[in-house]
DNA sequence: AAACGAATTCTACCCTAAGTAGAAATAACT
DNA sequence: AGTTATTTCTACTTAGGGTAGAATTCGTTT
């Protein structure tokens, strides 16, 4: 259902966090600092991950650059969102699970769903 | 992360489905009838995705009887609910998830949430 | 225009999870 | 003890993802 990797996480968590789009480069470079995977990955190895990031809709990406660059299709938070919707979407008892998703949920965010639910 | 496969997930299913636990020849015999798979699975083939759930711990097994009953270590609702803040828990950004999600969410469905939150 | 180098695509190998089920082992009952 | 039901072990298969080399394509330079 989440349906991605390690590494196709790591690569959509730095596009994500990236305000412009990024070359496979980049990301190469980004990948291996030390704050994350820490090793030096192949060039072609991003290349493949972005493909297929690519086909599964995950990213998009500039053809028109020489290094191509890519930027990620969406929004990390609406990622998520939707990742939540889909969990509830498999559920015919969606009240049940809505109640049990507010209970677990501490007072300061129970507080800010008020908020949210207030303006809209 | 989601972590369950399509048979898998049948199973488990139909064990959310079930007051009482279930043998693997229940559930063999309910995953052949035409609203499941339609076909009809080796029982070993029930059994080894059994161990595999108890070893994720998804189901509770009965070693008391003989045939093994089986029943879902958590309710259904529980789990979805897990996974919910499973996702919710990856973002950092979690007020912008949960403003998307509500977002999303239907007049209706708002409305229960409201409702969940009051009484909290 | 040919050649060179950089970038991209193709192909391929490995590994793990899950679907599937037979063979082997075990337990229960007569 | 022998037979049958049940469970466990083992194993094959497929798909997704990590990984990268080989082949190809494209832009640039002379």
């Amino acid at each position: 259902m989440n349906s991605l990797g390690e590494l196709e996480r790591s690569v959509m968590d730095l596009l994500w966090a990236s305000a412009e789009s990024l070359s496979a480069y980049d990301l190469q470079a980004a990948l291996a600092s030390p704050e994350s995977s820490g090793r030096e990955l192949a060039a072609t190895t991003i290349l493949t991950v972005l493909s297929r990031l690519e086909k599964k809709s995950y990213v998009v990406r500039e053809r028109d650059v020489r290094p191509h660059r890519y930027r990620a299709a969406s929004v990390r938070a609406e990622h998520m969102a939707d990742l939540m919707h889909e969990v509830l979407g498999g559920a015919n008892d969606r009240t049940a699970v809505l109640e049990r998703f507010v209970g677990q949920v501490s007072n300061e965010e129970a507080e800010t769903l008020r908020r949210i639910l207030a303006g809209r």
